[in-house]
DNA sequence: GGTTAATATGTTATAGAATTACAATTATCA
DNA sequence: TGATAATTGTAATTCTATAACATATTAACC
């Protein structure tokens, strides 16, 4: 539950929430939350999809906010670092997190026709991983949890592998 | 459980029953598991740990066998695609399968310490995930799930953030 | 306010991972 | 054997990510 991505919503106060959100936690932690990083985070959620590092600098580029991966990567990095983005490991690329400010861990689905992305809560240290984890001795600090498969849309429309 | 890579075991034999496994499992099904292919899998086999595509082509270049990347990652597709070998996402790496042959879902223990990386059986369509799919709506093809953290040695000897 | 230290950005170059495209070879099967 | 499909050789390119160092901005302290 509390899966976003492949249902209608209202995006425009999902935006501005989720930046209030990231601001408050910015000035409560003593954060900067500069133009660039504040850019990125505004790209990512107003396309509302996994973007490649290279394809949000392109936005930067034409806006004269940078035009070196660099800047894309070190504004990625914060995000990420503060969990008010994500990294999609399967895609090489991002997404804005739909609950910023609260930990958690995400866990994704990942529509491989449309290529939507929702993003899910996992509880890692519980479940199978969790069990696996304590009957082996080993330490989770961090989970990737991806899924891939078909979106509701896509499989109504019932397109076939690609 | 069924985890295997943090713990000792006979690896000798251990490489031979795996190769012996695909060895079958392409001659029950006409798969040509031809010289680079049955290469790529000894390697990662002896080696039991996630090798980068370009790591694996050294080799075969010490080796004569092929220079090009090319050469590596169509040898790594087959072995991904048949689950004779999967892709460890988080790493960009390669690691050969501990249950050629069965069907199965692999999730994947990575040490951040040692870079050991042992391979556990996941069932995504059950646990959260499964429940957060079917809620949703969406259909589970495959899964990635990858915990990162500390494996029992390294556990033991406490070394902090790297 | 002015000084210092920490943080963030600009820029160049390079490393690392993966694919496209086309030619040449080898295996499969009728 | 000959036709067909699968595999391999090779060159070039694309995509992803980081290292290194200079500059600028911000925060913190006196
Ligand atoms: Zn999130
Ligand atoms: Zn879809
Ligand atoms: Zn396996
Ligand atoms: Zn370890």
């Amino acid at each position: 539950m509390d899966t976003i991505g492949f249902e209608q919503h209202d995006h425009k106060n999902c935006v501005k929430g989720a930046l209030s959100a990231v601001e408050a936690h910015c000035a409560a932690h003593k954060l900067q939350f500069t133009a660039v990083r504040r850019r990125v985070l505004e790209i990512l959620l107003s396309e509302h999809r996994a973007m490649g590092a290279y394809e949000i600098l392109d936005v930067l580029r034409d806006e004269g906010l940078g035009s070196q991966p660099p800047v894309a990567y070190r504004a990625l990095d914060f995000l990420v670092s503060h969990r008010f983005a994500h990294k999609v490991e399967r895609l090489n690329a991002f997404i804005a997190c739909t609950h910023p400010g609260e930990t958690h861990t995400p866990a994704f689905l990942i529509c491989r026709s449309c290529d939507a992305v929702a993003e899910a809560h996992a509880e890692p240290s519980k479940g199978m991983l969790g069990r696996v984890a304590s009957e082996t001795g080993f330490f989770i600090e961090q989970a990737v949890v991806e899924a891939i498969g078909l979106c509701p849309q896509c499989r109504k429309g019932a397109l076939p592998c690609p």
